[in-house]
DNA sequence: TTAAACCTACCGATTACTCGGTAATTTTAA
DNA sequence: TTAAAATTACCGAGTAATCGGTAGGTTTAA
């Protein structure tokens, strides 16, 4: 859990897939051909995920739809977990730029929460796979344990960082728990996509934060 | 998804295990050391399925904790959707008392939530199953889908018709949405719940949803 | 005495993964 | 430019393990 796990480059990433015993860093070749197929399987892989999540879902079932046998899918991929893992590297690439903007002020970021969340709301079978594989990585030895935890505790750290601000700067109460409001913020956010997963076509996810964060706003006295 | 599905007491729940084809309604006869083997075994398959889901947990090893035979596990739940069904009717019973208590005023009804998170706290072991499962069961052809979807909209409809109540009787804002606010309050709850079970030592589930509670108290003009 | 409470032995399906090979593609060198 | 060399991209046919469930019997308890 220390800190280290550097982030892997598209460059760099075909390493990662071998054992990796010695520090062998020899460059890899790779054809157009084997990238594009890769970019199918991962995308085939979340579908199957968001539906039968990691556990239950068979890799042999994701070889078959991007038309390829199960042996040829483990070339790309050696064994499942690396296919998880792959599709969770991709996420971290694509969601750097999540809090990155909105760092500086409160208002702004709870605002720019709700952006998010619309945006989301845009790409389900995305969400989905998160949401699903979120959810069952709560289990004991899930090999996506570490990843969301991990993910949590920086989401957490970073709001409850902007929250801190707004106390020392006088522009909050001062009696406010930074990070107790983080970790409510993250709780509504999951827990809304939980009832939204329960039922996509009726709840309305981006409402229900909307709702939620313009309330916060008027009861933290910054807006209303 | 017709409201039907009578609620089964414990008398009529052996009838349930068998495949019921016809309207055989032939008393069974059990003995004192079957009841307390299924107790048993139900308990130690609940241990199991909050580490590893239902999918994932192997009845196997349910009936090992026990100290039975796989075949001596299946004599007392045929199948093993029947006892994941086992459990749920279980909880079903246990939570009649849920909301009863606390239906008729808003304020009686949050702070309720309140205690019921308290006393639930100190019952890891159940809790962790059902949110496990709760998790669980977001996924597709999930046995326990419709149980948790279920469990979820009849406590939506209590809570809302609670906050439509105060609505009425003019004790809070009419422009509240009372679907929608009781929405919020289970994803708060759900989304406490899977903090809690990501890092069950440092995180305060109970003091997380008091906090919110109170500050919705104060913002529904209720309190303070 | 009669049904419940077990057990041993087995089965069929599924699944992640391996082995040993061939075809396709890319890089390198003449 | 082109042909050989190197490596990738596959596939068919296994394999070992797991798991839910069955058949058919014996023992135990009401």
């Amino acid at each position: 859990m220390e800190g280290g796990e550097k982030r892997r480059t598209e460059e760099t990433m075909a390493e990662f897939f071998e054992s990796n015993t010695g520090q062998d860093e020899k460059r890899r070749r790779r054809s157009r051909k084997g990238e594009a197929r890769r970019a199918e399987i991962l995308s085939a892989a979340m579908r199957r995920f968001a539906e039968d999540g990691y556990q239950n879902a068979a890799i042999g079932d994701v070889a078959r739809d991007v038309g390829l046998s199960l042996p040829g899918l483990l070339h790309h991929f050696p064994t499942k977990v690396d296919l998880l893992l792959a599709i969770l590297d991709k996420r971290d690439l694509e969601s750097e730029s999540f809090i990155g903007p909105y760092r500086s002020d409160l208002r702004g970021l709870l605002k720019g929460m709700v952006g998010v969340f619309r945006r989301n709301s845009e790409m389900i079978e995305v969400i989905r796979t998160f949401a699903i594989l979120n959810a069952e990585s709560l289990m004991k030895d899930h090999p996506a344990k570490a990843w969301f935890l991990d993910r949590a505790t920086q989401l957490q750290n970073d709001i409850a960082a902007t929250f801190e601000r707004a106390v020392a700067d006088g522009s909050i109460d001062g009696k406010i728990d930074g990070r107790a409001m983080a970790a409510e913020l993250i709780a509504v956010m999951d827990g809304l996509q939980m009832l939204w997963l329960r039922d996509p076509t009726r709840f309305d996810m981006v409402g229900g934060l909307e709702a939620y964060i313009s309330r916060l706003l008027v009861s933290l006295g910054l807006e209303g």
